[in-house]
DNA sequence: ATCCCGAGGG
DNA sequence: CCCTCTGGAT
């Protein structure tokens, strides 16, 4: 079992069961979804989208959202993680967005990670799933699911250095969607307490399964 | 007690 | 590299 039989296998299995698979963030433009990632750090999609509704009805664009004031954006979205921070990153990001992009989110890796509360992994999503660019997005899901697969090496420690590897060995055209299922594998199969190994497909090139789950 | 589509700062 | 931020679900 070589590295690149355990891509091929992965990828066909996820083309053969989920080939539809993408973000579960509810938005309407790129706007919504920069806004609906920054504040899904540490946080279920569907707790995002509980409290996006409400948010962008009175903030519904970057304008709007950077004239907020912090103690009228703060119950928004105080249910999520990291309230302060997050309240205080995207009023931020918006006042960037309307004084060094014209109003417009940016569209490369380079300019979004200029944006307060937007990292590598944020920068990634917004130009991966709006641009369709080959940016693979490392999150918590996609860091263990690699990991634990065998899809990258044990000494890759950080986000980047796993997303380096990854995207070495994904087809280009494939990228985007694997993010999607690796990050929907993790969530919904591939768990971080007790992975339901017997309802993956994915077990017959797995090392975790191999090395820690005797059928 | 641990985890959820992390980022910023030291 | 480390630490802090910090609400809700399981």
């Amino acid at each position: 079992m070589t590295k690149k039989d355990r891509y091929q296998f992965v990828i066909q299995y996820f083309l053969d069961h989920t080939p539809e698979a993408e973000t579960e963030l509810v938005y309407d433009n790129p706007f919504q979804l920069l806004v609906s990632v920054i504040l899904s750090a540490q946080c279920t999609d569907k707790r995002v989208n509980m409290t996006t509704p409400a948010l962008f009805a009175q903030y519904p664009d970057a304008a709007s959202l950077s004239k907020a004031g912090f103690d009228d954006l703060l119950p928004l979205v105080k249910s999520i993680s990291y309230p302060n921070n997050k309240a205080k990153h995207l009023i931020g990001m918006a006042n960037m967005v309307i004084s060094e992009f014209g109003g417009i989110i940016p569209m490369t890796v380079d300019e979004l990670v200029k944006l307060p509360g937007v990292g590598r992994k944020t920068a990634n999503v917004i130009t991966s799933v709006i641009d369709n660019q080959p940016n693979m997005a490392v999150d918590t899901h996609v860091f263990r699911v690699s990991h634990r697969i065998g899809l990258v090496s044990s000494r890759a420690k950080t986000p980047y250095a796993v997303e380096k590897e990854l995207v070495k060995y994904i087809p280009e055209h494939y990228v985007h969607k694997a993010h999607h299922w690796l990050i929907l594998h993790g969530r919904y199969i591939c768990v971080a307490r007790q992975p339901k190994c017997f309802e993956c497909g994915i077990r017959p090139v797995c090392k975790f399964f191999k090395k820690n789950v005797k059928e």
